[in-house]
RNA sequence: GACAGCUUAGCUCAGCCGGUAGAGCACGUGACUUUUAAUCAUGUGGCCCCGGGUUCGAAUCCCGGAGCUGUCACCA
């Protein structure tokens, strides 16, 4: 990739990372390399937010390398010391961590059993969810980074700064908190709980502080060595300093406390890191997405039903607008990004690097991901033809291009998949059966009749013709076979459209079909449905 | 109240370092099909929120305003 195309380019993705070029420009980073920082708070599992952050810094990262050669890594950072405040509702053997209220989520064993804290299984979730989309990062604890004394340096400056600091974050605090804060979160040696407790006594020149624990008893510790953790605001800062992080994006709900950490790593003497606020995610009325209310679609939703692929382009599309999440943009989603990646190995260098797939694919151009036919075909496809697997999709789909098939088209095949979900969860339960009326319980009765005439092997014109003059022969004039049809969805299949009929019976099996026709005939259908 | 984002076709949105307004869906028409769906072709449809400014020229830049939405206790 030639540099001024790169250069030239103007996505938000190359803004950013002109943004860190600029920076390491100015003052070329002492380490050597770049670090774009994801945060992750593992008193829960992984989210999509979670996934958009890594997903958008990776696509930063990968416009950062064509425009320099500063090399350059993510880092999933876990706050994984920061006291257990509230009981998740996912989780077994709440008492466990009923009893560990307020301790690192290091120090609490794990509910599941598995691993060596609650916060240990939290982490490995986390990296085996974003190893599952191939980012690469290092990961980091900031248990570990605190303990190791990795974040000493800082600490000490932290303290020496007790004023400066405190000062930067107070006016974001209400009155209540601002009589108690502090930075520092000292970890009581008794009860191994983090605790939020006003200081005593701050003592820059032997790098203690000094509070009353628990149990009212004066205690001295050193602000070092996992002694004492950072409130989170400076915590952040904290990071940014001691690992000289160069970039980090955030949400819109975290501007005013990014702008506090921003100040006190100037008060520290550094340079804060580049970084964005992306908007939050709204539900189709576009009001906020959250837990509790169960608004909006979650990451696995949108992985039932689609590709991770078309998240990442649904996540490329403008971060900083508020963004829709409900299941009507997964289709357009998923086609839009199918449209991208056809055209990517067409495109030149500045056409490419405006197309959303490059980005998805980190600047390569995959070749797995062909796909004849589009997700929105495949939706109608499958609430048509009443498929409930994914050979009945595809026979259908032969019938448009018979050289496709899901050896040479894999991903196709994996869209099927999700296109009979779909069909399942959302078109199923809205079907509605009714009975037929004596014209067309005649006209079924001799459908069935014509049917068990055919041969095994008819083939889809043969048997419209018969179902066709099944209706011809009892009562339907040639105006009126429209109705016809339409009967024979309503009450078959539960819906007024369809697929055309003789190519349906020729996929189902004319038995399969004879049997489903007289099922209809009895009522079983209507019954089903009203039981 | 402060700050931010949004406001463009009926709907969902793209376009925005200024140069005759775009897509998908929906709708209309036609082709194909012994019905429908699908497919293909084609068409209708916009005071680009309002007002002002800069400019030869503004959806795009600047100023002012309106509406909608979000964030702003504690915790992270």
């Amino acid at each position: 990739m030639n540099r001024e195309t790169a250069l030239a380019c103007r996505t938000w993705a190359f803004e950013e990372a002109k943004k860190v070029l600029a920076r390491v420009t100015k003052t070329p980073p002492k380490k050597g390399y770049v670090v774009f920082e994801t945060g992750y708070g593992p008193s829960g599992l992984p989210h999509i937010g979670t996934f958009g952050e890594v997903c958008r810094t990776s696509m930063v990262q990968l416009a950062f390398r064509q425009i320099s050669d500063i090399p350059s890594k993510i880092i999933a950072f876990s706050d994984d010391m920061d006291g257990l405040r509230k009981v998740p509702s996912n989780v077994p053997n709440p008492q466990i961590l009923e009893e560990n209220m307020g301790k690192a989520l290091t120090s609490i064993p794990d509910p599941y059993g598995k691993y060596e804290s609650f916060a240990h299984h939290n982490n490995a979730k986390l990296r085996e969810f974003l190893d599952s989309f191939g980012f690469e990062y290092e990961f980091l604890s900031s248990t570990e980074c605190y303990k190791s004394g990795r974040f000493n340096d800082t600490l000490l400056k932290m303290l020496q700064n007790y004023d400066k600091v405190t000062k930067c974050v107070l006016p974001l605090l209400g009155e209540e908190r601002k009589a108690t804060y502090s930075p520092f979160l000292p970890v009581s040696p008794k009860s191994g709980r983090v605790l939020q407790v006003p200081l005593k006594e701050v003592k820059p020149e032997s790098g203690t502080i000094v509070f009353e624990d628990e149990d009212g008893t004066l205690t001295e510790l050193p602000v070092t060595d996992g002694n004492v953790k950072m409130q989170w605001r400076p915590d952040w800062a904290l990071r940014w300093v001691a690992l000289d992080v160069d970039y980090e994006m955030a949400g819109t709900d975290l501007r005013s406390s990014a702008d506090v950490a921003k100040q006190i790593v100037r008060v520290l003497g550094g340079t804060p890191p580049e970084g964005f606020h992306y908007e939050l995610f709204l539900d189709e009325k576009g009001e906020k997405i959250s837990k509790s209310k169960g608004n909006g679609l979650t990451m696995e939703e949108w992985l039932h039903y689609a590709p991770a692929e078309s998240l990442a382009y649904y996540l490329f599309q403008r971060p900083t607008a508020g963004k829709k999440l409900y299941f009507d943009v997964i289709p357009k989603a998923v086609d839009e990004y199918i449209a991208a990646i056809e055209k990517l190995p067409t495109e030149d260098d500045a056409a490419k690097l405006n197309n959303p797939a490059w980005y998805i694919h980190n600047g390569t151009l995959p070749n797995d991901k062909h796909t004849p036919v589009n997700f929105a075909l495949l939706l109608n496809l499958a609430s048509a033809s009443n498929a409930h697997s994914k050979e009945t999709m595809w026979g259908f789909i032969k019938l448009y291009k018979p050289d496709a098939t899901p050896e040479n088209s894999p991903f196709l095949d994996q869209l099927v998949g999700f296109a009979v979900r779909y069909y399942e969860n959302f078109v199923l339960p809205t079907k509605k059966y009714r009975a037929a009326d004596d014209r067309e319980r005649a006209a079924l009765t001799a459908l069935v009749t014509k049917l068990k005439a055919l041969p095994k092997n008819a083939d889809n014109e043969t048997i419209q013709t018969e179902v066709f003059s099944a209706g011809k022969e009892n009562g339907y004039p040639k105006e009126e076979l429209r109705s016809w049809f339409q009967a024979i969805y309503e009450v078959l299949i539960g819906q007024s459209q369809g697929p055309r009929f003789g190519s349906f019976v020729a996929l189902y099996g004319i038995d399969k079909s004879i049997a489903l026709i007289e099922s209809g005939l009895r009522g079983d259908f209507v019954n089903k449905q009203a039981a």
